[in-house]
DNA sequence: AATACTTAGCGTAACAAATACACTAAGTAT
DNA sequence: ATACTTAGTGTATTTGTTACGCTAAGTATT
């Protein structure tokens, strides 16, 4: 078994980029000037996503990927889907594409689905390559493959595990205020959050953890600061139906 | 795109039985004469699997596998797990069978895994083949590949996931009384239901669906029969805290 | 024919949780 | 001084969950 791509088996990745503002989704730039010779450059957007290597784990593909597209790396990315659909290559320019790119004749692909979560306000995305692009889900629409359907597959997911799953604290600071989490949760499920319920709510949560602290330097009254205990949070989420939003 | 089959995809079936006693896992026998030449037969056990046809859908193969195997159809399998790791098939033999059974060169199979529930009680499950036998899930240990690791994962699955998923209905027949959905609950999760708040709630989910008919010849007050409206669950599961237990 | 037995099925009161909404507090910016 | 922003508490209402009482409609037993 050499190290030599399988030509059956991809993975995809979906990865959000966390703003207040919204999400947005990492896109890369497929060049297709190969393809039809036109004299002006031409590409379109397409998901960080390419064939698996025959000795390769398909976590460790995904972060190869990821990093080799689109330059972002330490993301935790979790499989979600299996895309298995037998008209996923009925466009027979993708077709062309990934034989061009790959060197192989392609007569079928696998691809698994992952899903990670970044903060576009870290100082780590500022390695992000030229080629790739973060761009609003709205425009994120026919896509090559089946490209679209992924990622609104993935949303799908980040509104289900927002409440139930330790995202929202992925992309907050060591030490947030409710304030701060509230705001991360009224994005995912893209509606407001009545503050003085939320913080009723919060209350009951053993694992937010008023620190001895407050806010400093702020235009208002400063905030108690709380930290995450993900220990604590790990037996709540063992209950029957517990979610925290 | 021809009808062959895939030498890097396959399905594996994991089928428990159902039944007041205990719940026992399918397994189909595996020859492994052709291999040693023994003169006397001999065989071990495996779960129902097999490699995927490259103009076949996942599920679709499964079923079909499942059916091969066992003579058993019908089954409502739930996609469940991929298992990727690259010493799947570290045991020399277990290689040397796959590429005698399907005539192929094997480097490396990703193996996409199902779940299915059946009640031991059912007379469909007469159609079962010679070679397929249920086994406890305590004798179900060592087993070729990873299959018992599978086996073991999709155990969890079944204990955690009694009121999201619809595992519940595919032990019921066709049509039910509410009483015997509370029985098949109440096995999941070991604990008694009260039949009257259990009633209740059942009200406000539309996807058990009332009947115009009721049981007959049996020794007390005949019961509404229901059906069980798949869509409509998998709308249903779509909510933010979505479990009817 | 009366009675026991079994599962079916409705109702009601107490309690817990989610929601809607009013108000005051403490800081900075102008 | 006043406006602006986020912090934080309280209360009343609606909705959902739980505990439990009771009657209904069949067959089996005596």
């Amino acid at each position: 078994m050499e190290s030599q791509l399988n030509p059956h088996i991809s993975v995809d990745c979906v990865v959000f980029g966390f703003s207040p503002n919204g999400i947005k989704v990492l896109l890369v730039k497929r060049e297709l000037d190969k393809l039809n010779e036109s004299p002006t450059p031409s590409y379109d957007l397409k998901l960080p996503g390419s064939l698996v290597y025959n000795d390769e784990l398909l976590d460790d593909a995904a972060s190869r990927v990821l990093k080799e597209l689109t330059g972002i790396e330490n993301v935790f990315l979790e499989r979600f889907e299996v895309l298995d659909s037998l008209d996923r290559m009925k466009n027979q320019k993708d077709k062309e594409w990934l034989e061009s790119t790959t060197g192989l004749t392609i007569d079928r692909v696998i691809s698994v689905a992952y899903f990670g979560l970044v903060n576009l306000a870290d100082s780590e995305l500022n390695g992000l390559s030229e080629r790739s692009k973060w761009v609003t889900l709205e425009s994120a629409i026919q896509l090559p493959f089946d490209h679209s359907k992924i990622i609104q597959r993935a949303r799908e997911l980040l509104l289900h595990s927002a409440g139930t799953e330790p995202i929202a604290f992925d992309l907050l600071p060591e030490k947030f205020t409710i304030f701060q989490l509230q705001q991360v949760l009224e994005v995912f499920n893209g509606s407001g959050i009545d503050s003085r319920n939320f913080r009723k709510k919060l209350k009951t949560l053993d694992f937010i953890v008023p620190l001895a602290e407050k806010q400093i330097n702020v235009a208002h009254k400063p905030a108690q600061l709380y930290k995450f205990d993900r220990k604590r949070f790990m037996q709540f989420r063992k209950q029957k139906n517990a979610s925290f939003i």
